[in-house]
DNA sequence: CGCCATGTGGCAACCGATTGCCTTATCGAT
DNA sequence: ATCGATAAGGCAATCGGTTGCCACATGGCG
């Protein structure tokens, strides 16, 4: 337990003018390393990152004195030649948006298992604060995650030209990116109120900059037609309980026996509103979001919804960030399957 | 708009080693300026970080030239040889936890609006993970801000005497923290209990090594004293819904009218195994807990519960990191208040 | 026995900023 | 007119690694 890696404490037995250096720096460099073992510090380079390049005693030598050092590499030295600081961008529209969490901590755990750092630009939901926090970050890492992004097409291209780019949930030409299935989850959603007798339906959009939501639309139009489905699209609509809550009203005014929000968010806004004013759901609306987020199956009814594999999809973008890094080109994604998760918030159509 | 955050496009009549230079890496540098604008590199530096320095009209020279090579510092080469990255670590256990969203937004405003960089570490609940993590930031942040940790006392001070370090939700000697004022949320929510008529509380704590679970037990003992109540503590919890259905058994056990959790999921769980057991919440058991999450409000029935400052403590530690590092010695602060949020899980006991 | 391929390790330039020290110009005061 | 103070800008070292190139040693092979 020599080597805990809370210790600071040095050795007592090392050569002074290295330990005072040491301590006063704060840490130890591959010069400190090179004294002590008796070599050149680019041979301490080479043995600590270029396995094999120098001789296995040498090796050992070093690295026992980089032990007896704790040493840890300088990140931002190390960055300045190499041009890699280690560091990859995950942007995101809002952190307390509990559907991005699931990227979040996908995203965290693929980059720090890789030995990469990952930090989170948030754009509040601001196309404007996104591109500028982009921006800022763009130099200090060595990739981006654009996830549920507002930027448009162009702005996502150029920063694709000038470092790697993965996209959650958005598809831009020649820009790789981890999608869900849409169809799946939406095919298996309108069956599901299809069979429980509903006949019209209200898409509630999201945001109008988001690929996603149109993408559900379209998939939508095209299942209603095969099942012989009436909907409407009313929107766009923030992303939010709110946006909900103030969708609801024109909702009513289509009169559907059903309604599917572009994310939970939005489904519960609308069940609290229509709570409001007595609607009862399901037996009078019936209601169903996209994503699970925590809190879908808290509501009272519970919501059906169509989960996404938002964990996942943060490993594979950041992991695919990293296979463009290390040469291979433009990865290609399957679409993450969408499974569809009912609950107590759709039901029979009363005047079935 | 020539100089728009998003363009790469370089002036087409530069001289032309200047704009080869600068498209091979990417990226301009400040000697790329001193050349545009004929002047050293080192005025450039000085001209561009040390206001005042440098004459009016050699800094206008240099900034158009900057501006006309969109120039942004390299940050990695900036912080090498001064020893600041203008990054700073924000040490959370668990990004998905409700809680710490809050936090997070607040230390992420705080730190861009200041032009820090926040990274966030997450150590799922585990203190080995946590102190890898913190391990192995360390060497690229300026500071640290630890919330709701689960390191022990002498690994904090260890972390403190080697960077700034700001707490949030614990108190370490010597260590400065952003706490919550613990005294007036407890005193509120268990005067509202003791007018319901409850006389025998439960209390189920936290993990083992949260201080801020200590604090409010250590209060509600107090209060209890005062108020003529019983309480016992039933703990520790895993402080998750999963952990707050596993308790209740032992809560009912012990056959309090009323059971406060160490957080909102724990008091979600302990709600969502009462309803599975037929027990009805608030008339035979009222059930609160603390920090106002994203879903105690949609849960039915919607959880009482004690309101903490999230936001403002992230931005507060941020604020006194930075406070920190720019020379003013230990920052201190004034605890947060609390305030109690009554909503439907409370009420007066059954058998008054 | 000589030659060349290979394995090891050293030398020194370089990445892009910062900063202490120095030179030169300018200005006001005596 | 002279001197010292101050302002402005240049020079070069430095931060801590990385890496191309080179030197030397060793060993296999003809």
């Amino acid at each position: 337990m020599t080597d805990d890696a809370g210790s600071t404490r040095l050795d007592a037995d090392l050569p002074p003018e290295i330990a005072a250096r040491v301590r006063r720096r704060g840490a130890a460099t591959i010069y400190d390393i090179a004294e002590l073992a008796g070599v050149n510090p680019s041979t301490v380079s080479r043995a600590l990152s270029k396995p094999g390049r120098i001789s296995a005693p040498t090796e050992a030598k070093i690295r026992a004195a980089a032990e007896r050092l704790n040493f840890r590499f300088n990140p931002m030295a190390r960055a300045l030649p190499t041009g890699r600081s280690h560091t990859l961008a995950l942007v995101v529209a809002d952190i307390t948006n509990p559907v991005v969490f699931g990227i979040v901590r996908g995203a965290e755990m693929a980059a720090s298992a890789a030995g990469y750092t990952l930090v989170i630009a948030e754009s509040q939901e601001s196309g404007e604060t996104e591109a500028e926090a982009t921006e800022r970050l763009m130099p200090s890492v060595d990739g981006v995650v654009l996830a549920t992004t507002r930027l448009s097409d162009e702005r996502i291209v150029d920063i694709a030209e000038r470092k790697p780019v993965v996209l959650i949930n958005r598809a831009v030409e020649g820009v790789p990116g981890v999608l869900p299935d849409v169809n799946s989850g939406v095919d298996a959603l309108l069956e599901h109120l299809a069979g429980l007798g509903h006949r019209s339906l209200v898409y509630l959009s999201g945001p109008a900059t988001s690929w996603i939501s149109d993408r559900r639309f379209a998939r939508m139009m095209e299942v209603s037609e095969r099942l012989g489905l009436a909907v409407v699209e009313v929107g766009p609509n923030a992303p939010t309980i709110e946006g909900g809550r103030a969708a609801l009203r024109r909702v009513l005014a289509a009169k559907p026996s059903a309604v599917v929000a572009f994310n939970d968010l939005i489904a519960i806004g609308v069940m609290q509103a229509a709570a409001a004013q007595g609607i009862v759901v399901p037996d009078e609306l019936s209601v169903a979001g996209f994503d699970d987020i925590f809190g879908s199956e808290l509501i009272t009814p519970p919501l059906t919804t169509v989960r996404a594999q938002l964990v996942t999809a943060g490993e594979r973008a950041v992991q695919g960030l990293l296979a463009t890094l290390s040469g291979e080109e433009g990865p290609s994604y399957d679409p993450l399957e969408t499974t569809l998760v009912v609950r107590g918030s759709t039901g029979a159509v009363a005047g079935g």
